[in-house]
DNA sequence: GTGCTGCTATGTCAAATGACAGGGTTGGTT
DNA sequence: AACCAACCCTGTCATTTGACATAGCAGCAC
């Protein structure tokens, strides 16, 4: 293994690097507020979705009154940056992002990905430092809550209450799903329980309707999610391509047999009731 | 690497497999409940626990009303067992406890640890199944509360509401630090990431006040945690204590230099607000 | 004592994984 | 066209890590 045990030897390739501070710059993404004056909730593109609980009426209403306003980010942009605390929390309209964790010499981990109805900031929310970086890998289009109004959600509103503690917790299973990955299945095990993981949560969210997930992730994104060197994740990835148990392409992720591929990875089949969202 | 990709080979030792069926068997801890009907919350021994935040007067008293009793397990002894759905849900009143989770071929993945204040259940209160087994490291006492009830408090107590979403997020946070681990750094410092983490965590509950946490951890289950084989923990353990890193035996932890560790393990020094407990 | 069990330690070899170096493709820009 | 930036792919070799076998040692029951 190359990371030698304590030299902190580059250990990515100086573009890398030059582009994840390039990022840390426009972090502040404060002065690109969209507030959605018109129709808020009422048109919620989240309304829609089959894989989420829908609040009462009453509940929506509060809601609408609550929220700030819409936020767009392109692909690439960073939503929170690491170690700071934002003003605002969000919930995902639209589009796909992932949470990553820096380690000072450079390596980097990525800790999940977040779908729509995802709640992000709640680490924040709670008055702490965030202890990860957002960014966006789509274009997303997020519904934005002013953090410092956080309490009066909880005061007034326990279904709500608890509908975020339920994500939290839920976050915490998919986390301990990982961890189960990054600790005890191998390479190939580890890059076809994440292809399940993303395409299912892009069934489960409507995005990937008929089982196909248009989602651009690179291979160097895979490595940091699963801990894998690049190169390893590029052989394994044309392995699982080659036995035919993932058609999974820079654009594109397809199972043919998704039960094949749990099987495989050794995912015990867990249903999920429907998600709540807010 | 012998977890050859998918023949599923033994994996461990029939010993430890044994022991593991063994467990699952005296899961139920039905009969066991100790109702402690005397003196409640007011000789909570996590009253005198510095690191914790003690709730307001009236809302230890609504606690005093919502809890049920006390439990006691001992060290070995399993307090849920994976994939169930149990009637109670706990709060950690002393001892150290661990979370994991079982694959079907039997390799087992430790997810996180439990200390005093920690809450046991909360994915079992919101209705899912329990994606782990808890298991008690040694004699522990647990403050136990109903399940059915749990809405109550929600609805009720917008404060422990808040509080345990705090917790929720906190372990999140926890977890996101082990993903780290098992993504990004290599044996060794993930062993000393994870003594730093053990020790910082004995300290702040007060169970380890001069800095040296005294609990029995077996090399396996340093293993079980990290994502090595026992026979590499072994030996990384060793290197550890050559270098003079930490001082790790059967039953206690001691970091002679903790800021060393921290610096070698690459652990960024997050500085925790007093946590809230329930 | 003898056996047994759980845990730690070591030696030897094999497999998984990473490092390094380089080439190829695509797409955008000037 | 020439350049450049991302990304994907391949070959070769080094390192980390795991498998297997075995031994030692403490505690404990009988």
């Amino acid at each position: 293994m190359g990371r030698d045990d304590n030299d902190s030897s580059p250990q990515m390739g100086t573009a890398l690097v030059h582009s994840m501070l390039e990022q840390r710059q426009d972090q502040a993404a404060g002065g690109r507020l969209v507030v959605n004056g018109g129709q808020p909730c009422r048109a919620c593109p989240l309304a829609d979705c089959e894989g989420l609980r829908q609040p009462p009426p009453d509940v929506r209403d509060w809601i609408a009154a609550f929220r700030h306003g819409d936020m767009r980010f392109a692909r690439g942009e960073q939503v929170y940056a690491q170690a700071t605390r934002p003003r605002f929390l969000y919930t995902v309209l639209s589009g796909v992002l992932m949470r990553s964790r820096l380690l000072e010499d450079g390596r980097r981990q990525i800790i999940n990905f977040m779908f729509p109805g995802d709640f992000i900031g709640l680490q924040a929310a709670l008055d702490a430092e965030m202890g990860h970086a957002v960014e966006a890998m789509t274009n997303v289009t997020l519904c934005t809550f002013v953090r410092e109004r956080f309490f009066d959600l909880v005061a007034q509103q326990p279904r709500l209450s608890f509908d975020l503690t339920w994500l939290a917790a839920h976050e915490e299973a998919a986390l301990e799903e990982h961890l189960v990955s990054l600790g005890q299945r191998n390479a190939r095990e580890r890059m076809a329980a994440l292809a399940v993981f993303l395409v299912q949560r892009g069934i489960d969210t409507g995005i990937a309707p008929d089982g196909v997930l248009t989602l651009t992730v690179t291979q160097g994104q895979i490595a940091e999610m699963l801990g894998l060197s690049l190169v390893h994740t590029n052989r394994t990835l044309q392995a699982l391509r080659r036995i035919g148990l993932v058609d999974w392409t820079l654009t594109s992720i397809r199972i043919p047999d998704i039960a094949a591929a749990r099987a495989f990875a050794k995912i015990d089949g867990s249903v999920f009731s429907s998600r709540p969202y807010i």
